[in-house]
DNA sequence: GTGTGAGTTCAAGAGGTTTTGAACACCTTG
DNA sequence: CAAGGTGTTCAAAACCTCTTGAACTCACAC
């Protein structure tokens, strides 16, 4: 509870990096800087290694850890003679990343685009909005930006080869679109 | 203080979709509302306006254009005879995203690169850890990674003719070294 | 059964951020 | 200068998320 124990001053600097890094990104700190101690040594630690390395309470390894691994981005395994679990990191970065962005981008992206277009259904339903009007020409704007996101973000998770040329024409195209909506203001 | 007063169903939509968005993205969930009702309206709204709306408090409303204005996103003008100041969205969806993202992701990921060199660094003196150990390696991968990142941030920033040949060499090659190490473990 | 250690759960607390609203400062006008 | 509308500030409150640590379950050993 006082704190680390047993951690290089090394460590610590690239645990915490990563922590930062992660909760930029939207997660705990400590998700970062568990994941970081264990890829880094590359073997079995028990929870209480953990526990101690990083300062940690019991209670909040024992969550950290079960994120983690629904996250898939820590497995837990017994370690031969031990009763204790012991957990590993994750170490293709690459398909972890992939996967994580997978479970947590697609979804939220996914919600926005269906809710602006729920807006435009009902702007249309209540007569108070004339389609071709300049406010739904702009709903319909954020809408397409919307669904570009989501195009980016479904290229990039089946990205074995990322199909960068009808990407880039995408973002042409949508370029365009704005630019001719910007003459016209 | 009661909530909206007079925005249409498909504003309150759109607006909240935006706030969820931006919410989700790190920023506050207001910050995207008002940015929304201003861009779907392309009109000076006043503050006041904003504020029965949206049902803010003027408070909340003074401070968030504020922070609006400094991220660029909103602008503040007087209106011909009026005493009050109005503001309008920013209209041009790209530009601003570059530059939102330029202002908020280059500093947070340049510090990380910087962090995990230092890492590299305090171990090299430190003893503890010989240059050529699995530990050392995987330093060195999350530090290439870093490194990545930041370098596909850049190509996005300049992004007026967005390199995506160097930019997929360098993927394919990243992926090479990951792949290599993955082998050896 | 009793004891021990591992692991989980959860209510309470700590910590952090956002919003509120009252106080204040500033104009402009009568 | 007094009044009224506008805009800012900030301490307090509301809110939300994360962590703690005690209580509990479970499994195994003696």
């Amino acid at each position: 509870m006082t704190s680390a124990k047993k951690i290089a001053s090394w460590e610590k600097t690239a645990t915490d990096a990563i922590g930062d890094a992660i909760e930029f990104w939207g997660f705990k700190r400590n998700h970062g800087r568990v994941w970081c101690l264990l890829y880094l040594h590359n073997r079995p630690f028990s929870a209480v290694e953990i526990q101690e390395n990083l300062g940690l309470s019991k209670g909040a390894v024992s969550m950290i850890v079960r994120e983690l691994e629904t996250w898939k981005v820590v497995h837990r395994l017994r370690v031969d003679d031990n009763t204790a679990w012991h957990f590993v990191a994750e170490t293709n970065l690459m398909q972890m990343i992939t996967h994580v962005v997978n479970q947590r981008e697609t979804g939220v992206v996914s919600r926005i685009c269906e809710q602006l277009q729920e807006s435009q259904q009902q702007a249309k339903q209540s007569c108070d909005l004339p389609e071709d009007s300049d406010a739904a020409q702009r709903l319909q704007h954020l809408s397409r930006l919307s669904f570009l996101f989501r195009e980016i973000l479904n290229m990039f998770l089946k990205s074995e080869n990322f199909d960068m040329f009808s990407f880039l024409e995408k973002v042409e195209e949508f370029k365009h679109t704005l630019e001719e909506q910007a003459k016209r203001d």
